[in-house]
DNA sequence: GACAGTGGATTACAGATGTAATATTTTGGA
DNA sequence: TCCAAAATATTACATCTGTAATCCACTGTC
């Protein structure tokens, strides 16, 4: 298993977008993030250029244009985000971790019953 | 409410230290810590200073010692922090990220048993 | 009273991050 | 063919972070 790069606050922003739809030009990243941030779209290159050398992206060419992607697997990534955030804050205790994940989320009825139901099985085994 | 300075990873084992016991003295941090890191004793003043700074850590003295203590509420930080990755990494879309965690956590069966009380607590509103 | 140890205050320094601006290259169009 | 527009490449720069080391003041000890 190949070691992730550390991906920053902003850098993040950026991975999202390409892991939801690539390979993508890097003024349809911008196009992409318009509304979720106001950075200038020379900001969005600056952050894409450091993805590339940290080795979380990648791109081909398309005759001028670089077209970017993902070189790094999404689950991968954020499993391993999530534990870190875990450990760093609440110490590894999983429980008052997710009392709280469940607190601040705005969820649905539906979606509150279908987490009861996966916890009705999980209390099955 | 006031507002909460950002608090780095490695600031975040100092004030975890200090919302579980306090107030605390320099060298009391550094051994509540002991295993936990390999940070010289230099190193953990320098990140309460930086505390200090920020205001998330107040002190009074003892004598010529200082007595540190947290400034800023841990659940308030937990809330915050929970809900700033929540958004980083899920982009908001919290429920399959709950779901996936349930799924994979390791839970005991009254942990269970908590959240899914928690649950239906939220059910009810 | 001079000195070693203990704590606090100040300084260090490289790499990561946020946030761009400027410079250069390429190319389709007038 | 020469230029404006579009992309990419290079440079900028103040903060924040991680990780200490050095300097200074006070105190109990010989």
């Amino acid at each position: 298993m190949k070691k992730l790069p550390k991906i920053s606050e902003s850098e993040w922003l950026i991975m999202r977008v390409l892991w939801s739809k690539n390979p993508l030009a890097a003024n349809e990243v911008v196009e992409e993030l318009d509304g979720q941030t106001r950075w200038k779209p020379k900001t969005v290159k600056t952050l894409i250029d450091r993805l590339i050398k940290k080795g979380a992206v990648k791109f081909k060419k398309d005759g001028r244009r670089h077209m970017y992607y993902p070189a790094i697997n999404e689950s991968e990534c954020v499993k391993t985000e999530t534990h870190s955030f875990m450990r760093r804050v609440y110490g590894g205790t999983v429980k008052p971790m997710l009392a709280a994940f469940i607190e601040d989320a705005d969820l649905s009825p539906k979606e509150i019953s279908e987490l009861r139901e996966i916890l009705e099985q999980k209390a099955e085994e």
